[in-house]
DNA sequence: CTGAAAGCGCTTACAG
DNA sequence: CTGAAAGCGCTTACAG
């Protein structure tokens, strides 16, 4: 930098304005730094901007795993949203385990500016205590006592979502809709569980428990097989099968396929989360679209707000939610259906 | 740094050697200054660190795209392998687009101590001239020039896992088997064509060129129904399919599927990659698992001895090897298979 | 085995 | 609108 200044015949100061943009400066003396930067190939050194300012222009995504094809996708939304420009983004995976989950948290000194945190083993009892040294956002429902702590929640439209789909199924005339995925404690299943109540209630249905499976949140794709198989053991009958996500249901469906079980005449088939894999199962998967690309902008959005900040730690929590889109597809609707539908809320 | 030396009564010097384990001190110093940490807190500023010595305990991995399962699910062996561990990995996704990938590849400055590279849109002779300014490891095929300018390879089973998956179907009793995946240029596909020639010919089956079909790489996902179309819609007879990619695999399947077309009784199915979702498609796929882990694994490991070296611009280029294994399941067999039988190769 | 001190390349009050 | 200079927190020859 004292180089470009010297070339520039200037002080470093007015180097540094100019790269930052900051203070002011002739148009002139912008030009002859510009012109000495360019000549002699100069570019910022990003320790030593960091060890003065204490920016990293980095933030860490916390993820429990990207064999989970929808935080592979939700990832790359992150990657490649416009917010993110400029950013580098660290990638954690937890594995879904509480202790990994929480010494990644707890890991986030000075190394990052932010935090993208999808919690997975941890209960908000659990991860609202921790050190949070950085600004956060969380994914999920925020709970009450987050507001003070200076947590940011983009709440995705989980419960929307089930509802809308469910009574997609409902208005196809199914009426016995089993679900596999649910898991108790304050996750995304909880919240699409809830959907799935309050559809059945508002259409007169009556909520059987004997029609609700439980995950092995640690393994969701052989989840599908072990949930699927497990139903029709227990010789339960139903018309639709719900699953709160879409690996799940792929596992479901080739249950479903091996027992000849046809989808949908038999039993009408939906997921949730629509990945890639969703589209392109046989039949294709109805299913419903958190927009991954909305949560990842809104996310990253909130984050740099509040990295610009300094006083960031006073500034209360905020919470952000995001809508979706149900995906009609061929897994649940006898009646052919039109190659894609999208019907958006918000 | 300066307190912890002065609660120590020690030099700072002494509190760098304890935490970098360089130098000598004596056992009691040791102590000491490991208490004065412990005490106040202290851990290091990673910034002063970086402008000093240069080393940002940083890599890049630059993939193509999260949406595609192999990649994500490659990335996250590369965020877990032991031989990352205090390595923070920087994801960024180019695409699969020319113009990104190489900008993407510039902009490797000292923000990273290296970089692990899978090619996408670059050829070696579009990538190589470029100015590698960090370590760099490179999936896929070594040319020849690439071994003096200092660029690491991880040289993948492709063509030898092509071989064996194109050898078993030939050993199911099929003749006509064609392929979809195929894309000229120096890429996986290539490699993966040249082991499905020689099976073929080693078995004295003549190469027909109406069998084989090529896809459009920016959406893989969607090219297996595109292509698995075409296929149908030439006419030509086949009793074997296999695709370059799983993902391309179960798109064929449902163009399969919707045709009336049973696998395996009228084709046999294979695919490449061995990705979560071939396990759970119906029928599950055979295909051959590469071996993220080892190729994770194998990629770090070159970069760290790189990235510990000062003269490491003056090393050649190394190459290393790794194997893959054959998942025969239902999707190519007629006889009932066991449930999963790997082949195990190297 | 340990210390005193220079210096990495920035940013930023302070001064003009 | 711009300059001179301190200082961020380390590492590392150099010296003993």
């Amino acid at each position: 930098m004292s180089t470009v200044a010297e070339k520039a015949g200037v002080s470093t100061k007015t180097v540094s304005n100019v790269v930052n943009g900051t203070g002011s400066y002739s148009p002139e003396t912008e030009q002859r730094v510009r012109a000495a930067i360019e000549e002699l190939g100069y570019h910022i050194n990003p320790f030593a901007r960091g060890l003065r300012s204490r920016r990293t222009d980095t933030i860490a995504l916390v993820l429990p795993n990207l064999y989970q094809p929808f935080y592979a996708e939700f990832a790359e939304q992150v990657i490649r949203s416009p917010e993110t420009q400029g950013l580098k983004v660290v990638l954690e995976s937890t594995r879904g385990d509480a202790g990994r989950e929480r010494a990644v948290l707890s890991s986030h000194r000075e190394l990052v500016d932010g935090v993208i945190y999808v919690p997975h083993a941890l209960g908000p009892e659990q991860y609202l205590p921790l050190p949070f040294a950085r600004p956060t956002v969380v994914l999920g429902e925020r709970p009450a006592e987050a507001a003070q702590l200076g947590l940011d929640y983009v709440e995705t439209a989980d419960e929307q979502g089930a509802h809308a789909v469910v009574g997609h199924l409902l208005a196809q005339g199914r009426r016995r809709i089993a679900v596999i995925g649910e898991r108790p404690g304050p996750w995304a299943g909880a919240r699409r569980l809830r959907g799935y109540r309050t559809a059945l209630a508002e259409a007169g249905v009556d909520y059987d428990e004997s029609l609700v499976i439980g995950v092995d949140d640690a393994d969701l794709w052989s989840s599908g097989v072990a949930g699927a198989t497990r139903l029709l053991r227990t010789r339960v009958r139903f018309d639709a099968l719900f699953c709160f996500h879409d690996v799940v249901a792929v596992g479901a469906l080739s249950v479903l396929a091996r027992s000849g079980i046809a989808v949908p005449d038999d039993v009408a088939l939906a997921g949730f989360d629509d990945i890639e894999a969703a589209r392109f199962a046989s039949p294709p998967l109805t299913t419903v679209d958190l927009g991954r690309e909305s949560i990842a902008r809104t996310a990253v959005a909130l984050l740099r707000s509040r990295m610009d900040r300094e006083d960031s730690r006073e500034l209360p929590g905020r919470r952000e939610s995001t809508g979706f889109d149900l995906r009609v597809r061929a897994s649940s609707t006898t009646t052919p259906a039109p190659t894609e539908s999208g019907v958006t809320a918000r």
